[in-house]
DNA sequence: TTGGGCATGTAAGATGTTACATGATTAT
DNA sequence: ATAATCATGTAACATCTTACATGCCCAA
């Protein structure tokens, strides 16, 4: 039995919240501009994938007339029955971390180790700077309650982030607190 | 340039952790039961970068007499010297997550859908279980001071997932209240 | 003594990452 | 016009997942 496939899913729910064409190119950025905090994504995996879907008859290919690079894909009534389908059956998985930074400090185990230090103050400055960008993308995409209410989604899911990192970065800097 | 492999670095932490010989079986299970917040291994992958691990120096295979079944490893100094050197290079990377939940509530977008609860209580309640499961842990690994400076590495994550989960759980019930 | 559980291991396929290739557009 | 950039796409490789295979031990 293979894998659950998750990214076909991804790429139709773009599409229906797009509410139109679009293209290989904005379906990569819009998973790593909007979904980043929770879903990682290579051009390289959509292009094949785009193809895959269109062979399903999830998705419509169109190309752009005098235009031979770009391909425009479109939602057909299969593929939001199929996003439908997905969206209303439970998801037993719970959310996978991947974290090199806590694995090392698991295996330094010595609190006077230097490079317990090194490594807490490299992941507060990545973290920080990562949290000012969240940060800043809230304030531009939300700043009013009305653009948080049309967009609910979006909003809770960056709130959710911005609220994660926050609270890493105050642990981090407990730990050099600490040390 | 392939990817940086990070699973020879885990196996090598595990087995100086471990102070003595450990079998694939031990490495496997010390990942899923102590690492599983923060990396994934399936016994399969196991195995085989074993073997490679061997082959490359890193660890020694030595066979259980009277047991063909279980092989024992132990670290080499070349071993040794590789995990120092990895513990002491900065790693770039951002701790990575999937979240299939937080998409599926990206794209139902509409706080009114129904299914917004159901997903909302499902994940309260896996993230309940979860957060026990570590309470439990922690009670069980670290019930003084004393226990906790011993392994000081393994308190820290410990109490870095418990955290975590625990934040999760807040915002997941206030999402339900909000609604 | 046989049948289930267990540690080990292999196989096949899906997924993810990095680097490279190609042709079109844009900027200088 | 030439170089840089960009969207698209491919290739090679590493990783991850699931299922299956094997041989051992132990208990009914």
């Amino acid at each position: 039995m293979p894998k659950q496939r998750i990214l076909p899913h991804i790429i139709l729910g773009i599409m229906r919240a797009r509410k139109g064409m679009v293209t290989g190119k904005q379906i990569t950025d819009f998973v790593q501009q909007d979904l980043g905090e929770f879903w990682q994504v290579a051009h390289s995996q959509v292009y094949p994938e785009l193809k895959r879907m269109t062979a399903e008859g999830l998705i419509t290919c169109h190309a752009v007339p005098g235009n031979d690079k770009e391909k425009q894909y479109a939602l057909t009534e299969e593929g939001r029955v199929n996003l439908d389908q997905w969206l209303s059956v439970p998801s037993y998985e719970t959310p996978q971390q991947k974290d090199i930074f806590s694995i090392k400090m698991f295996f330094i185990q010595d609190k006077a180790d230097p490079r317990v230090r090194t490594l807490l103050e490299e992941q507060i400055d990545k973290v920080e700077k990562h949290l000012r960008h969240l940060e800043g993308r809230m304030a531009e995409l939300f700043p009013d309650k009305e653009s948080k209410d049309s967009q609910y989604g979006h909003y809770i899911i960056l709130s959710r982030a911005v609220e994660r990192n926050r609270t890493q970065l105050d642990w981090l800097r407990e730990m050099l607190q600490g040390l």
